[in-house]
DNA sequence: AGTATCGTTTAGAATCATTCTAATTCCAGA
DNA sequence: TCTGGAATTAGAATGATTCTAAACGATACT
């Protein structure tokens, strides 16, 4: 992991090395702050920007997957960075990982399976439109 | 679907059916803003507060669903407001309603069918786990 | 060791979607 | 027509995220 990062030419600091840390210590996917205040237990001056900045790295070279939410913080998973699909609690906001064995069935399986009571199921698909793809081989933007 | 809104006690002001409208006539899952602009369009003095307002009475009536985006603006499907899969184009954000066929295959699957190149899929549940099920029935909170 | 260089880190400001608030307006029913 | 509660408003507040410009730090070279 750390390896990946020095191949991408960017360095792995103690601070970034502690985050990676605090990152694969948790499996409760957690936020940028609350890594934010796993590196600084560690390192207090540290600041949000730096963990917003490592993320952004880690990101970009697939190390991590982002688990958005539009009304609460983003959630972070560095152990499993390829998508997979969680379970996400509404009332305590927890975030777990579900296994893929033979998913994707209705919620009624998926309820019956975990013992949540799953109300609504998101699966999105996320990519670059035909029509994006044309416009990038040859000038700048596609459709809209 | 007016209806659906008197027997839940809100009444349908000219502005609620106009937004309705607005949300039935587009096929590009408008965003809120986008919303607004064409309830502006006949009643010129209306305020984006009435829109969420009345989105959020939507969402509670199940009237409408909504694609979560932490980055940029939420968007909302009034066709289909049941849980399907969407395509979105990071390059346009483009949001396209997807067939349900026999989807939630690998991501090559799905990009064959659409042309999209597909690098991401999210797939989650939500709803609420076991502990807080618990704990509602009985006191407040469960886990975290 | 000294220093130039370039990436890293920082604090704070800026942005932007969304929510809140308190005051005003609208409207259905008496 | 009157009237109370719902609807609407403008603007402030919130909160996550991004930006910015300056300060810092490690490495390579002299």
């Amino acid at each position: 992991m750390k390896a990946a990062l020095r191949e991408k030419g960017v360095a792995v600091t103690r601070k970034r090395a502690k985050l990676l840390e605090v990152l694969l210590a948790s499996d409760r996917h957690p936020s940028v702050s609350e890594i934010h205040e796993g590196v600084k237990a560690a390192y207090p001056g540290t600041s949000l920007a730096t963990i917003y900045n490592t993320i952004e790295i880690l990101k970009e070279t697939g190390q991590v997957l982002e688990i958005e939410f539009s009304a609460s913080a983003n959630r972070y998973d560095g152990r499993i960075p390829v998508s997979h699909p969680h379970l996400v609690c509404l009332q305590c906001e927890k975030v777990e990982d579900m296994e893929d064995a033979t998913p994707h069935d209705p919620l009624e399986r998926v309820s019956q399976t975990t013992g949540y009571d799953i109300v609504r199921l998101r699966t999105d698909y996320y990519g670059t439109c035909p029509e994006c793809l044309d416009a990038s081989s040859s000038g700048e933007r596609g459709c809209l």
